[in-house]
DNA sequence: ACTGCCATACTTGTATGGTAGTATGGTGCA
DNA sequence: TGCACCATACTACCATACAAGTATGGCAGT
């Protein structure tokens, strides 16, 4: 994204997507001196980086004690899903009204490599797709900001949606969602596509109950 | 706030609150250097305190040639109002369903000050007790973490907010918008509520084109 | 065995010097 | 006059040294 080639930001978006993806635990203990040598770039860069990363909730830093990977908020999680939920409601009935053209097309192409994807059992690919999906949605009717702002909370609620990955993914209810739901909006069918939305993002973390139990030391 | 001591916590926060009082122009240029001096700190801290305002988009930074702040963006202006708008709507209707109790006391308490500082045409205060009527919506319906990540495009639309103030205030129509809205609450009267707030935030920045011409320096 | 103290090895916070890239104004040349 | 060039004075970026707070383990005294 913020592909600048600065040390800083090389730090912060290496560490941002391993915290997201899970390959950093929740409660792991960093330190700038630790990272500093992993990364072989001075302690400057990398205290850059856990500045961002705490602003965004994902590190704790604890001042002349440490820095450690956030637990998983659940409360946070659950916000998450609302939030979500009630911009992409609007996003979506929005894009029956009006949606760029050419975006129809993306969200159809994005669709059909999901189609391809789940034949793979490609999860990790799926779950980029997913995500690409919404953001054309948040694109197609120019509210890229909106987007970027969901990204924040998204971090959050991403993690969670990982360890459920582990558990049971069900890709071919989501991908049948995304396919109604471009008809929908091709249709113009406002309501349908509200409902569509609804059902298909409480689907998303509707058991994180399980998960807090499963995981326990991975959640506040 | 975040009350932090830490000289970069301290500058991050003046810092911040400058720029969206617009004591800071959109457009000023700053620079470590410089503002090292005025707060009599080394560079570190300003530097971290750069790199904060960055993530939020208040500040731009080009790197070896200068930190600005940053010109307000009509877009992401109509996209905060827009996010406001679907998240306060639902939060308005989760709140005609249940609210902490106490906090609706809080809340009528907040709107007889709102009374009270109209009568002495204290337009600073009013505008921060709007806020924090708001804020209490958010808390006592516990979606203080979707609040937070608000205040970040909020930072946008309050600068154009503040612009606003100096043309037409009209508090006394926003304050009896706050006062229906206590009642609608305390008759669970949701429909209504989520009308009244959908008329209030449309009436929060109606005109920004006005702006955009009279201080067209200030826009991006 | 237990308690209190302190040396020590961590941590993050801050200051500072050096590096590389960029804008600018002046100078020499055509 | 106008254009190319270059010295200079900025900028943010990074590395490093030092300061200050915190946890810990061992040792001495009871």
């Amino acid at each position: 994204m913020h592909s600048a080639a600065s040390a800083g930001s090389i730090v912060y978006n290496r560490l941002k997507q391993q915290i997201v993806s899970l390959e950093l635990s929740p409660g792991t203990l960093l330190s700038e001196k630790e990272v500093s040598l992993t990364f072989e770039v001075s302690r400057t860069p990398v205290r850059e980086s856990f500045v961002r990363l705490a602003q965004e909730g994902l590190v704790l830093v604890l001042p002349q004690r440490g820095t450690r990977v956030s637990l998983i908020d659940s409360e946070l999680v659950e916000e998450a899903r609302f939030m979500r939920e009630q911009l992409e409601k609007a996003v979506i009935r929005l894009a029956c009204e009006h949606f760029q053209d050419d975006k129809l097309a993306v969200l159809e192409n994005n669709v059909s490599m999901q189609l391809e994807s789940m034949q793979q059992q490609d999860g990790k690919r799926m779950f980029d797709l997913d995500e690409e999906f919404h953001r054309i949605l948040f694109e197609g009717v120019r509210k890229q900001g909106t987007w970027n702002v969901i990204q924040q909370m998204n971090a959050h609620l991403n993690r969670s949606r990982i360890l459920w990955l582990s558990t049971d993914p069900h890709w071919d209810v989501l991908c049948k969602q995304h396919q109604d739901m471009v008809h929908a909006i091709r249709n113009h069918d406002a309501d349908l596509a509200e409902q569509l939305m609804k059902e298909h993002l409480s689907l998303s973390i509707s058991n994180l109950a399980v998960l807090t139990k499963q995981y326990p030391d991975y959640f506040k």
